[in-house]
Order: structure tokens, then C-alpha cells, then sequence
DNA sequence: CCGACAACCTGACGGC
DNA sequence: TGCCGTCAGGTTGTCG
């Protein structure tokens, strides 16, 4: 679930429970997700009362303050849950706010993460550092991301899902935007033509945007009380549908990459 | 620099 | 019903 759109989405729904809350109960139940919580996780988190919230790439804020930044990943399987009428094996990590809502950051493969690290600081974060433009922020332009490009024979779609190029893309949005601009997942991300390539930032965002968008519709579902997904209506137009038509009624490819599926269209993109 | 691969871990699903 | 193989949104490191 979670890449760029599914952290915004994330990070706006906890925003109301969480935004101007003590941090009145805080439980690290399983701290061994792919890397350890900090040990003083707790200490430095109870009583603690949040004063924003916010993302960068696929990694939500979350700001108290006592001047530390709570930073977590999703991994692969991870959500929050809202007010979970039970505790299970996966809730790894349950705040609970001075307004009495309780959350509980679940995980049940545990390639997520929950760290801490000074506010102030944050550009310094060592992930933060090594990072990309946010594809959605005024940093990512055409020229920018053509100059990154430029003399590079790796694939167009290796290339975006490198967070040090851009920072935030995951599969699913890399096979969207790439069918979207009209360019082959295998192209050299160097020797995309001028056409093709000015259309790849606007339809990274445009992806980007729209999923967002989704994701605020699912966001109610999320909310609510039970706390249960619902999961995305899936209006992608290549991802997960291999033999389908395009939109071009050509089939829908898959091939796979690196051990990663690449959904495509041969007749559209080239 | 580049691509392939493995590792981390659990759950869902299809086939038999 | 159950067992087994395959696959899944991410990240990081190694190898040739």
C-alpha cells in the first residue's frame, strides 16, 4: 500500500487525531521492525504534545514539542489504525492522546520503521540527506530531473524508483507515470525523446495528484471507527493488469525487473 | 555505472 | 481440508 500518495493520505488522516495532543500513553509492544525504536522511544515520546505533522517521500512526521521529530515508514504492509477495539500480534507501536483517541501502527511484515531525531535537524537525518527532490515540491522541474538523466544508460523506470533522483516514487507510480508520458520502463533514462521526456514530470504529479486525490475518498473509510480499510478502487491504467486492454486496446504487458513486476504498454510506450 | 539477486517478514491466494 | 509455491506497495547491500 504505502508509497507517496498512501503516506500523504495517511499523514492527513491522523492530522485531526493527533495535532495539538499530549501524548498521554505511549506502548512500543514489538520495537524489531526493520530496525530497532530508539530505546528512550517511550520516554522521550509520554507527555510529549504534537505540534504538526507532515511527510517527506514515504516517511510521515510526526512533531512534538520536546524538540524530536517522530519519523516512521510503512514498509510494505504497515497502516495506522484508529481506535482499534482490539490490540493484536501487529500493532507494534499504540499512542493514545489526551483526548482519549488511540492508534496503533501496524505492521505485519515489519519493514517499517519508528525513529526519532531532533526537529531542527531533520534535513541532516541520513535518509533525509541522501534524498531527491519531493516530486510534488517546487524543486522537481523538467530541467532538473532531464539533467539527472542526462548521459545515463540505466532504465528510465531503475532510475525514478531511485530515491536520491526522486524521492517518494514507488512501483506502482512508475509504471502509471511512465505509461502516462508514453516512455518504455527500459528506455536509458538518457535517451528518452524530447517529447516524451517533457511530458514525465507532469505526469509523475499528474499520478501523484490523482492518487492523492483517491486516497482522500478512502481516507473516510479509514477513519472510521472500525478502523478496517477499504482498500483502494484500483483506476490504474497499467498496474496489475497484465492481458487487459490499454486504453489503446493493445494488451497490458508484464515483465519483471530486478525480482520487481513492470506493467506496461509495448504499443504506447517506446 | 549497471543489472541481478538476496535478505528482511508475514499473509493471501491459486493449484492440486 | 491442507500443503506448497508464488507473489506483494520498500530498502539496503553484495556481486560480477
Amino acid at each position: 500500500m504505502p508509497e507517496l500518495p498512501e503516506v500523504e493520505t495517511t499523514v492527513r488522516g491522523l492530522r485531526p487525531v493527533l495535532e495539538g495532543q499530549t501524548l498521554w500513553h505511549v506502548e512500543a509492544r514489538r520495537p524489531d521492525l526493520r530496525f530497532a525504536f530508539p530505546p528512550d522511544l517511550r520516554q522521550r515520546l509520554t507527555g510529549a504534545r504534537v505540534t504538526g505533522l507532515g511527510r517527506r517521500a514515504k516517511y510521515g512526521l510526526v512533531d512534538t514539542d520536546r524538540g524530536d521529530t517522530m519519523i516512521f515508514h510503512l514498509g510494505m504492509s504497515g497502516r495506522w489504525r484508529l481506535d482499534p477495539e482490539t490490540i493484536g500480534t501487529h500493532d507494534h507501536l499504540v499512542l493514545e492522546t489526551g483526548a482519549g483517541r488511540r492508534l496503533a501502527l501496524n505492521d505485519p511484515r515489519r519493514f517499517g520503521s519508528v525513529d526519532l531525531f531532533p526537529t531542527a535537524d531533520l534535513p541532516a537525518y541520513p535518509v533525509f540527506a541522501a534524498m531527491g527532490p519531493e516530486p510534488l515540491g517546487p524543486d522537481f522541474t523538467h530541467g532538473y530531473l532531464a539533467a539527472a538523466l542526462e548521459g545515463r544508460s540505466a532504465a528510465i523506470k531503475a532510475l525514478l524508483l531511485d530515491q536520491r533522483i526522486v524521492a517518494g516514487l514507488g512501483n506502482i507510480y512508475v509504471c502509471e507515470a511512465l505509461h502516462m508520458a508514453g516512455i518504455a520502463p527500459t528506455r536509458a533514462g538518457g535517451r528518452i525523446a524530447r517529447k516524451r521526456l517533457d511530458a514525465l514530470v507532469p505526469a509523475i504529479r499528474a499520478v501523484l495528484e490523482a492518487a492523492i486525490e483517491a486516497g482522500g475518498s478512502t481516507l473516510r473509510d479509514y477513519a472510521r471507527p472500525s478502523g478496517e480499510l477499504g482498500y483502494f478502487a484500483k483506476q490504474w491504467r497499467v498496474y496489475g493488469r497484465e492481458g487487459q486492454p490499454c486504453l489503446c486496446g493493445a494488451p497490458v504487458r508484464r515483465r519483471v525487473d530486478g525480482g520487481r513486476s513492470t506493467f506496461y504498454c509495448a504499443a504506447c510506450q517506446r
